[in-house]
DNA sequence: TCTTGCTTCTCTAGTCGCTAGAGATTGTAG
DNA sequence: CTACAATCTCTAGCGACTAGAGAAGCAAGA
């Protein structure tokens, strides 16, 4: 039966070797067969399992709601009312980002607006920085990154 | 000279105590004096560079930025188009992030606008994510985290 | 003075999702 | 048979912290 070596794979699918074995190391993608001499063979299938994977990446779902969505993908009878859930936690999650990020570019760009361009002794970037005071937001919620993925 | 120590410093500026002794490590912060039992006395001027520090952090400028923007801030008499430079290679780094975010955001939405709820086999999340042909919009370029502070 | 208990010290290791490199082996084309 | 490319394993590094162990310091009350 066909099988397809580690380069080829990387290049079918955009996903560098090393990433590639990685997701194998942490259980995302099953250890293959190997050859006589010990490399990696391939079934055809990974093809398509490392683009879910590399798309699932793009749109930002972090690798353990993968290993859900995989698990899922792999059951065709099974309710598909967890996928969509884990869908829509990550729309919310997408979406509280955007709304961080834009208070910051509110914050950021008066800082750049208000600045006259002078000595730093009246910058206001500086100022507004050191003074959390002259601040149009709050502070967030100091945990929760605002995004975290490649 | 009134001093203070790490614990109250880590209060007074909502930077935890490890991250404060890890800003001095990576040289973000200068190292302070210390007692006699050894602990760490800051000079009050602290509180404030920290302050600048968290608000510089929460406002998503990495630590190399304000490496630099603290340099700036300590010459007053400097121009301050520098510091401009830098709030506004930010600004652009935000709006560039949001945008692709709201690229995100749509295809999820999409994604979870079209699910019919019922088996795995006929589930648009799961469908989407093993064919890109199905997607709105492009790959990303690969590389580029979408963002990458807390 | 002693004890209790809080604070701080250093050090190491873990987080996430990779990425990079060393040095050894295997496979293949000419 | 000889190059050279591809792959192997292993370790370490990225950024920006966070967590924990075990030891030592310090202040207040009995």
């Amino acid at each position: 039966m066909p099988a397809i070596a580690i380069g080829p794979l990387a290049d079918e699918t955009g996903i560098k070797i090393p990433t590639i074995r990685y997701y194998e190391e942490i259980g995302l993608l099953p250890s293959p067969p190997r050859s006589r001499g010990n490399r990696r063979l391939y079934p055809m299938a990974a093809i398509g399992r490392l683009r879910f994977i590399r798309h699932a990446r793009d749109l930002g779902f972090d690798i353990d709601a993968i290993r859900q969505l995989l698990t899922l993908a792999d059951q065709p009878d099974h309710s598909c009312a967890e996928a969509d859930r884990l869908a829509r936690i990550h729309l919310d999650d997408i979406e509280s980002k955007i709304a961080r990020l834009e208070a910051l570019r509110d914050e950021v760009r008066h800082m750049v607006a208000d600045c006259a361009q002078d000595r730093i002794r009246q910058c206001r970037v500086i100022e507004v920085l050191a003074d959390h005071g002259q601040c149009r937001h709050d502070h967030p919620p100091a945990s929760s990154p605002v995004i975290n993925n490649r």
